[in-house]
DNA sequence: AAGATCTATCTTGTCGACAATTCGTCGACA
DNA sequence: TGTCGACGAATTGTCGACAAGATAGATCTT
């Protein structure tokens, strides 16, 4: 199901792949085990809720235990699952009923970040702005669903590292990667319900007018960009889980409007 | 500064800072190893920079590696401790560089979590930063170093439990918890210099606009409040770093989510 | 027969041990 | 005398095993 990229070139690797047996390589079997599970709960190969046991994650990757409870722990602190004291941990359940704030969040952040890229970006951050935003189409013409929530969060992060903050970068960082799984979902619905309605061109605005150093610009757009995320989750939302959710009708980002 | 050499801590020593108090707690070692160093490093006692070798930590605590590993692990998590691959994992360092950074996202997760607490916040929610306010005056009246921090950093979390929004109070948590270590640098040059000039009545004043939901004013002293940080921890670098650290002047929060 | 209790099994938390890697020191050589 | 290489010590990453706690099923009681 999921690509196997090999992290680890080792000596006399000729060409094995893609099988639940990797090269054990000293240091990187806990890294290993993160970063496969990560891409797992991500694309959401692995649901919310889904029991992840310390033996049988350890079985399937031909590792003890110590390895595996080291990755759970890392994963564990970027919220993707929770360890139930003395109980099995699971991979993190979507509380759709709080999707709201995490647009509030999101919104915020991101428009923070994109504002200050617009301060303080170089020409080569502009460039590399560029590159991410290509690369982000190119997966979506690939329907690459994987790479494309990837890429997606490559070139919003090479925004915020522009923007020169790096507690912000970081916590929007983290509200990217936990968006991700929303990403997917709503990837999975646009695959079967529609054709794909992804505003590729939007990418490329901000970066011009990051490139313009119009500040207001920048925030407006990634405000407008959040918003269109919203709205299109919210559609699918009420298409998918017809249910009265209780999506409360906030503004997205409460003093946003205008500027 | 003052480094406190705690690795010479041993079973028998009963040490300023390094407790070497065995805790034959079942079912949670690797939680109190974390919450020990957490205030250990919180303030200072442990200083930025110092190894910790798991080893000897295992030791003084009487635990074997494994729970002292998780403890670590999830303090790596926090940007408490760095962990070097295949090498030591050492007290994670201040860089002071950054300080302009750091407030200006301090800045701004304290301007939106007051704003939205004024906006959201029950009647039972300000009887609790009533209480928290009152706590933190204690402390103060106590100097307590370690009770200020962190009954200001609970006064704080009160408001942004307030607010409703637990990806915006998670992120301003992760800061505030940051800044206790800058806190405790701050402290020890009040103590030193000057009189304490700690303003406890910004926190009365800032559950009176909270409680009167008045959304313009909370706002407006969370972020005088962020001031009164900045302010007072930049004289405390002029005149004890008195190097030229080229601590950028900017703004504090430039414009970013006030309407 | 329904509910509570006890037991069997499983899973986690912790432990001690081993192997691989890194760092410091010593020695050799130009 | 300065630089390079090897050896040794120390520390981390990983492993298998054991005990405590929890879950589920079976048994007993009312």
């Amino acid at each position: 199901m999921a690509s196997v990229d090999e992290t680890s070139a080792t000596a006399a690797s000729p060409g094995s792949a893609a099988q639940p047996v990797p090269r054990p390589e000293r240091g990187s079997g806990a890294q290993f085990v993160q970063e496969t599970l990560h891409r797992e709960i991500i694309s959401l190969a692995l649901p919310p809720g889904a029991p992840l046991d310390e033996t049988q994650v350890a079985r399937r990757f031909g590792l003890s235990r110590s390895p595996v409870r080291e990755a759970l722990n890392r994963l564990a602190a970027q919220n993707l699952v929770v360890m139930l004291p003395n109980r099995s941990t699971l991979v993190a359940p979507i509380d759709l009923t709080t999707f709201p704030r995490y647009v509030e969040a999101l919104d915020l952040l991101q428009r923070i970040n994109t504002r200050l890229a617009a301060q303080n970006r170089t020409d080569a951050e502009i460039l590399e702005m560029k590159r991410r935003a290509e690369l982000f189409d190119d997966s979506v013409a690939r329907r690459d669903h994987l790479e494309m929530s990837a890429s997606n969060m490559a070139f919003h992060m090479a925004i915020a590292h522009a923007g020169r903050n790096p507690y912000l970068a970081r916590h929007y960082e983290a509200l990217l990667d936990e968006g991700r799984r929303l990403l997917h979902l709503h990837f999975d619905y646009l695959a079967k319900t529609e054709g794909r309605h992804v505003q590729a061109s939007e990418h490329h605005d901000m970066v011009e007018v990051i490139a313009a150093r119009d500040v207001e610009a920048a925030e407006r757009l990634a405000h407008a960009h959040t918003r269109q995320f919203h709205d299109s989750f919210m559609r699918f939302m009420k298409t998918n889980y017809a249910t009265d959710f209780r999506l409360d009708p906030d503004e997205v980002g409460p003093s946003a409007g205008g500027g």
